[in-house]
DNA sequence: TTATTCAGCTTACATCTGTACGCTATTTTG
DNA sequence: CAAAATAGCGTACAGATGTAAGCTGAATAA
C-alpha cells in the first residue's frame, strides 16, 4: 500500500474513532488525545502525525456534521419540489436526521452552546448555511424582500433545532408529539410572517 | 459565632466561589473540586464536609439561576401590567438578565445542552416554569384555548432562549439588532397564533 | 543499491484530578 | 465541668492527562 494511502486511512480511523467517542456523555473537549488514540489502535503519539491538536481534529468533526446536514436538507427540499408542504417535509427530514444520526447531531448541538469560541463559531456558520438556503426558499416561494424571508427563516430554524434537542432524549411516542408540536408552531410564524409581509 | 452560622457561611462562600468559576471556559462539568476549594479558600477534602459530591452543588447552582431568572420575569410581568407591550418588555427585561447577570445565564445555557442527564432534566424543569408561566399570562390576556397558548408560550420562550444564546457573544450595537430581530419575530408568532385560533 | 524520509512505537515526566486517612481545635451536649 | 461531635486541615496515593525524546522499519528518492 502507498504511504499517502496509508496516512489517509489512518486519518479516517480517527476521525471514525472519534465519532464513536461522541455518545451521550462525551464532548468535543472532553474526549483526550489518548482516549481517542487508543480507540483508533494507535499510539498517543502517533496522533501527533495527523493533527497539530485535538482542536483541530474537532473543527473537522464539525465540518464534516454540518456537511452532514446539508446534504439531506437538500434532498429534503428535492421532496417538496415533489408536492408535499415544505414544513412538513422539512420536519420529518429533520426528524431523520436526529434520530439517524443522533451522535452527529449532538455533535453540533453540544459545540453549539459549548465552551470553545473556535467549536461554537464553526457550528454558527453551519446554522447560517442552514438559515441562508432556507431563506432563498422562502423568497423564491413567495416574493418577499430578503430581509423578511430572513427573519422568518432564521425563527424556523432556532425552532427547529430547539425541538431537535428536545428529540434527542424523547421516545418514538414522544417524538411523534414533538414533530406535531414543531410543525404547529412552524405554521404560526408562517402565518405571522404571511400577514406582516409589506405590501410587494 | 455559631456553628451552624459558620457552616452556613462556609456553604455559601463555595457556591459562590463556583459561580464566579463559570465564566466564558467553564462549565459546571469541568469545574473541579479542588478549583472550587482553592477558589472559596478552603481545603479540597473540606468540600465533603458540605457535598457529598460536586455535581450535589452543580444542581444547587442550577436551582439558584433558575430563581434568578424568574424572580426577573415576575418583575416583566409587573411592568407589562403598567402598560408597555408584551413582547417588548419581555424582550428588554431578557436581554438585561443576560448581560447583567451573563454568568448566570450562560449556566442555563450550557448545562441545557450539556452531558449530564441530571443538570439538562434541572434547566429543563426552570424553563418549563418559564412557558407555564407565560402560557398563564397569554390564557388570561386573550382567552384561547390553553394547549393553544401553550404552543405560542412555548415558541416564544423557544426563540427568546436561542437569541439569548446569540447575545452572550455580541457587543452593544449587535445587542440591539438582535433584540430588534427577536421582537419581529416574536410578533410574527403572536399574529400567527392569532389569526390561527380555533373560534371561541 | 544506497540514502532519506516519515508513520508509528515505547518510554518518560510533570501536572492535575478525586479521595482516603488521620489529626487538631472548637463547639455542642450531657 | 468532662465527653462527644464535627469543620477544616495536611499528607498521601493511584490514576489520567498532554507531550517531549529518541528509536525502528518500511516506503520513497537518488
Amino acid at each position: 500500500m502507498n504511504r499517502q494511502e496509508q496516512k489517509k486511512k489512518t486519518r479516517r480511523l480517527i476521525i471514525d474513532a472519534a465519532f464513536r467517542l461522541l455518545d451521550e456523555k462525551h464532548t468535543l473537549s472532553t474526549i483526550s488525545l489518548r482516549e481517542v488514540a487508543r480507540n483508533a489502535g494507535i499510539a498517543p503519539t502517533s496522533f501527533y502525525r495527523h493533527f497539530n491538536d485535538i482542536d483541530e481534529l474537532g473543527l473537522i468533526l464539525v465540518d464534516e456534521a454540518g456537511l452532514a446536514l446539508r446534504q439531506l436538507m437538500r434532498q429534503a427540499r428535492i421532496e417538496i419540489a415533489s408536492g408535499t408542504g415544505i414544513i412538513n417535509t422539512s420536519v420529518d427530514t429533520f426528524m431523520l436526521f436526529t434520530s439517524d444520526q443522533s451522535n452527529v447531531f449532538r455533535l453540533l448541538l453540544l459545540e453549539h452552546a459549548g465552551t470553545s469560541m473556535a467549536f461554537k463559531a464553526a457550528v454558527s456558520r453551519e446554522i447560517q448555511h442552514f438559515i441562508d438556503e432556507l431563506s432563498d426558499f422562502i423568497r423564491k416561494g413567495s416574493h418577499v424582500p430578503a430581509e423578511f424571508a430572513f427573519l422568518q427563516a432564521d425563527a424556523m430554524v432556532k425552532l427547529v433545532f430547539s425541538a431537535g434537542a428536545e428529540i434527542m432524549e424523547a421516545d418514538k411516542n414522544q417524538r411523534e408529539m414533538l414533530a406535531n408540536k414543531l410543525k404547529k408552531q412552524l405554521l404560526f410564524i408562517a402565518k405571522g410572517a404571511n400577514s406582516l409581509k409589506p405590501r410587494t
